[in-house]
DNA sequence: CGGTCAATCTTGACGTTGTCAAGATAAAAC
DNA sequence: GTTTTATCTTGACAACGTCAAGATTGACCG
């Protein structure tokens, strides 16, 4: 146990910490500068050594939530090389996970929290990783024959907006009961998919994919 | 010149008027309860006789998003009759309009910044209702057989997705400018929707349809 | 027409928030 | 060992959401 020393020592990246767990607790709404700092044991101002003003620290925060899908994205490309198909759809649902396990730290990492986003150069340039990483999955697709051809980048937009709508406005309460109830949100995703990729989904396929063990998060550190 | 009385008259209105005013120069973040009553030249807590909270006059803010969307929704279903993937298309086209004119008012609609909006009534109808006019003009399509099969619920899941996840990852400055130099945002939606319509988009289709004259939005008074 | 009542609006207050200024402390640099 | 610099604290301020108490007024009822 640390005694507790005037300069903390990595008081950032504890308020980064301090942060996300709020978020977890109490949502986007609940997310002060004030309760950070509390929460990390230092006084109201501290942060302000280590973030110009809250917006920073948002960056901050949204800059680990892109980390997360990296390291997440990463994993899936690892773990499915040589079958494009199902590195895009675990990809897709692995973001689709984050969402939902963690979906205040995702809002705030996707949802318009973070505003003039093109501040923080970090940010960009782990957005602009993630957005490399699904380039190359659809090119693996385009090679395989099992996606539209065209510009990549293109194509990659289609496949990162029908999985980040779709997970938005689940998120936002927009999907009725009547069709919850029916399928589960999986299966809806790999129905949007299939939209994309040129597989023929027949029933049978479909079904089988959809009954496949899912792939379950693993803590970041393990990964 | 109405003279300044102690009873407004149509406070209620006025004060959602106000807030999406704000929401226009200021965005999301100066929207501020008494800015909004000191717009409407009353006290700042004038507008707890019409508003339990603050949620509850973004509620109200929301469902009048809704109401826009529904109404621009409606003047195309009728402006394109008996052309389906038009329809579809064009009420994309509407949607994603409204989400780059009024970005505020649409996040506030559609961004996750409304908390419990199941409890608003009127907010959870007028979204029901644009949803089911999504799934007519799905089942036009359909049954022209210029869509997929299936459950034309999912199906509408699935267009609403690509559409509301294009422009919300627009919006949050996702998309680099080596692709937005090169394609126009109609272009790229109807790059997304090609995916899903059946039609088959060779590039002559493809660079008539995105050529066509553009749908301009009217104000939603005049339609 | 006069009186009652409920809806509407105001004044004033409270705790919380983001942010700034000024100063205290301790680690690092010389 | 002294100076410098990064880090942290205390204290203050305006803006915010919200509550309590009271003022004003239009509507309803005799």
């Amino acid at each position: 146990m640390p005694v507790k020393k005037y300069h903390h020592g990595d008081l950032k990246n504890a308020l980064i910490k301090a942060g996300i767990e709020i978020l977890a607790k109490e949502g986007v709404h609940g997310l002060s500068l004030r309760k950070v700092a509390l929460k990390a044991g230092v006084s109201h101002t501290a942060p302000y050594s280590h973030f110009a003003d809250k917006q920073s620290l948002i960056a901050a925060i949204s800059t680990e939530g892109l980390r997360i899908i990296c390291e997440h994205t990463e994993e899936v490309i690892r773990r499915y090389r040589g079958k494009p198909v199902r590195q895009l759809i675990e990809a897709g649902w692995a973001y689709i996970q984050f969402a939902l396990s963690d979906s205040a730290h995702f809002k705030v990492t996707l949802s318009s929290v973070l505003e003039r986003e093109k501040d923080y150069s970090e940010y960009v340039e782990l957005s602009y990783k993630c957005f490399s990483q699904l380039v190359c999955i659809v090119e693996n697709c385009q090679a395989a024959g099992l996606l539209r051809p065209g510009p990549s980048d293109v194509e990659a937009i289609n496949v990162w907006s029908i999985v980040h709508g779709f997970v938005s406005l689940y998120l936002e309460g927009q999907f009725y009961h009547t069709i919850l109830e029916r399928f589960t949100v999986r299966d809806l995703m790999i129905s949007s998919l299939g939209h994309i990729t040129l597989v023929d989904l027949t029933p049978r396929t479909y079904a089988r994919i959809a009954a496949s063990p899912r792939y379950a998060l693993q803590p970041v550190g393990t990964i």
